[in-house]
DNA sequence: CTTCTTACCTACAATCCTGTCAGTACACCG
DNA sequence: CGGTGTACTGACAGGATTGTAGGTAAGAAG
């Protein structure tokens, strides 16, 4: 009582952007462990080391706080999707090591917990839309590209859209539903799976057929799929 | 006020049975048109017609509520499939069949939904692990009969979980990830999607290989799929 | 008809979480 | 050094929601 133990009342003060950035990071982490609920202003704040109010003052409301998080996460992904599909030579076994890359991507990080969190809750972000376009189109030239090289007709548009989906698709329902559905603890399951879907994907990107028929009869397709040359 | 009109207190008494199921479709129909943060006590009583307090008499607390309607989502869909799975005919089309009813199943009901959510923010419930194994052993059986029956030799058990954990990941996260990156309106485009994916997963069903090696030289297989007699 | 069970209701309590307000301290700038 | 902008804080308000308590009535059983 007595005791003038009066902790000085250093504050630190970041800059705005600093701020934004470390509490966005404590927002993600809790959001990791613990779900969607588990993500409390009070306990971010705490993380950071600030009060929560602050967290108000950054991003207007609550809701601010998980768009921004939203954007940011999409933003990273899509980034890192598109550096990959742009950069790499086009080795065959790319499109092997880019599954694998969206699956790791997804799995091990809260961005397939957020996405789908998001998309479950909240009315959709604004740049959420474009990220699947955007990646599609990117494997698209990259596909057709490699096709004309090697004197091959390209591949439909909607293909490379329709590929581009599946992959996003499966690695986001794996990623929520994966804890659920896996059987038992075997870790090297997943990573199997990952392999065995990839080589589903390649084998279909390599048998570049797919005529564009609406339904069609089937009769042609079954290319029994050569791996590579 | 001098008016009698004391409206008589005519309560509608239901079987617990009954309750429950009044209680948990209220709940299913809120879930499917909000998301799960408008599920609320009060609004699904009001839905029913009873008072909030009842809900909680029936299942113990809310939490009791989400289990037993995320329970009772999953023996649905479960058992929609393995009749699926069990009963028709083994004939060819009968996996494309298959690939659309899951992905309707999933997509056009609050079920992926609620899974989804679930898997995200509770802790697994009980009986929702055996899920995916029921249904891949079921879709075992069939591949396994059909390919002696044809004198081909049978698929690894792995490959078909694996094709059932494509499918339901994919056909799950494609439910909820969805309306952020579907390209527009078009609803076409998700009929010629789960078509794309029913034909895609009938070419590897069709070509029965997979050795079961870790990565071989994918030599033998490729048999041009006939489709049947 | 009496009695028992239990589905159901009207309040009420308790908790929790977001958001506001008025003020404080830290940094930069003249 | 004084002034200004703004990151930051403590205390409080407001609202919404789950859960509790005690009583009521509807149907079944005797």
């Amino acid at each position: 009582m007595s005791g003038a133990t009066k902790s000085p009342p250093r504050r630190r003060r970041r800059t705005a952007a600093e701020a934004r950035a470390e509490i966005l990071d404590a927002a993600e982490a809790r959001l990791r462990e613990g779900g969607p609920e588990a993500m409390r202003l009070q306990e971010i704040a705490a993380d950071v080391g600030i009060s929560h109010p602050t967290i108000l003052h950054h991003f207007q409301s609550r809701d601010g706080l998980v768009r921004a998080l939203g954007l940011r996460i999409t933003e990273r992904l899509v980034n890192d999707l598109l550096e990959a599909l742009a950069d790499g030579p086009a080795e065959p076994q790319t499109a092997d090591h880019l599954i694998e890359h969206v699956f790791t991507t997804l799995n091990d990080s809260a961005t397939a917990r957020l996405l789908a969190w998001q998309a479950l809750s909240a009315p959709p972000a604004e740049g959420t839309r474009a990220l699947l376009r955007e990646v599609s189109e990117a494997l698209h030239r990259r596909r057709t590209a490699r096709a004309t090289s090697e004197g091959r007709p390209p591949p439909s548009s909607e293909d490379s859209l329709f590929v581009t989906r599946l992959a996003g698709a499966a690695a986001l329902g794996d990623a929520v539903g994966g804890d659920v559905w896996r059987t038992s603890a075997d870790s090297d399951e997943n990573i199997r799976f990952q392999r065995w879907f990839a080589r589903l994907l390649v084998a279909h990107l390599a048998a570049t057929e797919v005529p564009g028929a609406s339904d069609g009869q089937g009769d042609n397709a079954h290319r029994p799929p050569r791996a590579n040359s």
